[in-house]
DNA sequence: CCCGTGACCGACT
DNA sequence: CAGTCGGCCACGG
């Protein structure tokens, strides 16, 4: 299956068949971030069971092969800033902020309106 | 199986 | 507010 053709939840567990069972857990729970919102690492390892696990969270995310169709773009700190490289860091700031949500000096704001 | 490597986190200075 | 520190964890070598 080609990244293209990648539209729902199933696609993407199939395409991800060759991942460990945690990574394709990580990418689902992306997946489901409603387009205007965010979520953190912290609350990503969270829905998929395992609380302490933010760091690999973020390891699975930051090879994620599906961007932008998972939207890792959408996960972010627990401050509200990006995590990574300054450049690829300032590239998913603007892509968020493209989909609405309000940032200042840039970190995004943590409501819970916003919060997935 | 041990070890190094992170897009992390909360507490603390 | 910025910087440190110790704890945490999946993954690959």
């Amino acid at each position: 299956m080609r990244k293209a053709d990648v539209k729902t939840e199933k696609d993407v567990i199939e395409y991800l068949k060759d991942w460990s069972v945690f990574e394709r857990a990580v990418y689902v729970a992306t997946f489901r971030i409603p387009n205007g919102k965010v979520s953190t690492y912290s609350r990503i390892a969270e829905k998929i069971a395992r609380p302490k696990a933010q760091r690999a969270v973020a390891n699975a995310l930051h090879n994620n092969p599906l961007y932008p169709i998972v939207p890792c773009h959408r996960v972010v700190k627990s401050d509200g800033g990006f995590g990574g490289e300054e450049k690829a860091a300032a590239g998913r700031r603007r892509h968020v902020e493209r989909e609405g949500v309000p940032t200042r000096h840039g970190r995004v704001i943590l409501r819970d309106d916003i919060l997935y």
